[in-house]
DNA sequence: GTGGTCTAGACCACA
DNA sequence: GTGGTCTAGACCACG
């Protein structure tokens, strides 16, 4: 069964982030968050290919890695599923997991909102804002 | 006399984002933020080089593509000033255009924290911690 | 299918003039003039740098200004496409726009004349005979 | 006798040609064409830094190279004088000279014009405006 | 194959 | 001392 997820990734194609590299940390995000679980199937190279009108060989960079990590397995004739890892989901220690993906863009956030001189309360309910608006 | 200037920049040096463009964009809020306001004095190229372990021509791409920009300017046998353009500090205008600076920032700390199904206020009160943490 | 355009640029390698904004200027003028047009490709980094006996670096450097200046576009894989902005070719004030580029090398010219204490006729009819020659 | 010539030269700040330069081949330029004859004494070097608001390194470099080259001659005392040597005055062949140390000026504008399409009818007429505008 | 980034080190122009 | 230019060569991202 190919997932036919809309719009599973995004790239910002103007980032000087390699698009691999978004594609490999967006994954790991979404398996740390639980929205791919273990077993689940990734659409296939070429559907993410054409969907992010990327070269299928970066996708394939993505997918190559991510297999390297053991994040996902490459199933013969299938395609690329989730591992099914020991992973102790909607615990405690899991939740401070996932934040400590998350801390260092929240990080470069705040470094950056110094350099700027904003006043904290100002960033953090712009923040809030931009947090629960495209949900 | 020599400013001395511990540590006006900081680099990631293992991220995708290059280093002279690290630079560029750390100027540019430093000065947006009025740290750096018209007429100051940058660190030599050799100095922030040195500081950072970095070759002095990627410091000096990154002052040199500020200088086409006039943020900077240069001054023979002085070096690179903060170029002083009409800014109207402190306005609300100007705010503004510092938030804009952030906002993308922000924006991919939202993404993430949406990927990683973490719930908003957790992440504020994260983000809350680590902005009053290290001015 | 390589361009194998046998000598699109040529340097002065004793001037005190920069290769890269020699390289700068000239495509500058080729767009101005029309002899590259929008959508045209440009010779690679490295077959110029070969043809020119000169470091990729600097060409690449020159092609990074003119991509800054919009005159270029960088196409992943494939290379430097010129630009098409809006371009009013063969019209008047095109040629106005192309005689402002010529003139401050005719104002040294004329300046370097009357220094050499020449005649304007003699010089005339000296530039008039290098123009009409090798086209 | 100091001369004090109001402004006997002129650089242009912002060219990419070194002042020292600029001011070799403007003595080269005026004594080839009789504004300066042997004997004649130059302005001193912190004169012509004063005028030129240059450095007054950048005047002694360029006066040194003169000196070098026997364009000029250091007088004890007296200061830099234009040195004497066999020179064919109003003769044909010095034309000739004068016109070959022109001509490079001429080609590169000739070329310009070339790689910006432009009709050398046109080129001429603008050449000829330009020359009979400021002596 | 394309362009981009970086290094180590040299030399130049200017103050 | 300042910044600017260039080289030779390495490695990376992308197609």
């Amino acid at each position: 069964m190919t997932s036919h997820s809309p719009q599973l990734f995004s790239i910002v194609p103007g980032s000087t982030e390699p698009i691999y590299r978004q594609l490999v940390e967006q994954v790991r995000r979404l398996v740390a968050g639980g929205q791919l679980a273990p077993g689940d199937a990734l659409p296939s190279v070429r559907e993410v290919a054409l969907q992010l009108a990327v070269n299928p060989m970066t996708v394939s960079k993505a997918y190559g890695l991510l297999e390297l990590e053991s994040v996902l397995e490459r199933r013969r004739g299938v395609g690329m599923l989730v591992a099914d890892r020991p992973r102790k989901r909607s615990g405690e220690g899991d939740i401070n997991a996932r934040l400590a993906l998350l801390r260092p863009t929240l990080e470069r956030a705040a470094r950056e909102a110094r350099e700027l001189e904003l006043d904290p309360d100002t960033v953090l309910s712009l923040f809030k804002a931009i947090l629960k608006e495209s949900p």
